[in-house]
DNA sequence: CTCAGTGCAAAGGATTTGCATGCCG
DNA sequence: CGGCATGCAAATCCTTTGCACTGAG
């Protein structure tokens, strides 16, 4: 998604929540979306966008609940955040045990499908209302291996 | 699993880890074995095992080091806590974002095996070890609904 | 006896919140 | 001007840790 667009679908999702696309939610996104893969909020600072601490994680709260931003929690000391899969693309994530790093990956679209529609035929059986699925890789990243 | 077997399974994970299998341990997994679902730690401590709070987390960290339990983080405030695969059978949990409640389900064995390939290729292609997968429906529940 | 396991109370640490101030609309 | 967003500092609360004691082998 080009920069524009994602702006404009950003702005239309916190104003759907009564909320405003302000300059330290945009120094977030900015943040999130050249970092590339989940941040934790520690990494996000780093990248100077200017925010105080408390500041950062009320307007990832905000950006949560707009459904702008996810937010990832792992064994890491941390929570992380990425933009959220109505802005990117549905993926999944590769975590590594020992330095705790998370990137994204995703699955060739039949085996996706396929995987869906098992899921889905779970759900039903079980009474359960699916939201999203989430499928993550545990291990050890190349750097650590 | 019968519980003997249980028993001597655990047994023997503990020795492996130098550790020994007490009455605190005992009770735990009793706990967890009982609730059939993966549980908070105040849920664990109101099965009335006798454990102190911290007593319950230190046995626990010992469980999980040991391979007997396995901790899972979602985004409710309390981790939650199982009996290892090892202990069980492969098995993914559904989520509520309402109540927060965890329970196991599995694949059929079709849907399982392939994802299985369609993930290894992924993780060869990334360079990445695969450990253990991590599959999670999230949604809402039966009583939620 | 020895030493791991226990309970209690206190510490840690990521995240949240209260409050006064500043800024956008 | 009015009200939301911000920064700072203090509070929260799950979880971990220090310490003295107890019990199993």
């Amino acid at each position: 998604m080009a920069g524009d667009e994602l702006d404009d679908e950003i702005n239309a999702l916190l104003r759907a929540a009564d909320q405003r696309y302000t300059k330290g939610r945009r120094a977030l996104v900015a943040a999130l979306r050249e970092g590339g893969q989940p941040m934790t909020l520690p990494q996000i600072l780093e990248t100077g966008d200017g925010l105080a601490q408390s500041s950062a994680y009320r307007n990832l709260v905000v950006l949560e609940e707009a459904g702008v931003v996810t937010r990832i929690v792992t064994n890491d000391e941390f929570a992380r955040y990425e933009l959220a899969e109505a802005l990117t693309e549905h993926h999944h994530h590769l975590i590594c045990t020992s330095c705790g790093d998370v990137t994204d990956f995703s699955l060739g679209n039949r085996a996706e499908t396929s995987l869906d529609r098992a899921l889905h035929r779970v759900a039903d059986e079980a009474g359960f209302t699916v939201e999203a699925h989430r499928l993550d890789l545990v291990g050890t990243c190349t750097n650590c291996s």
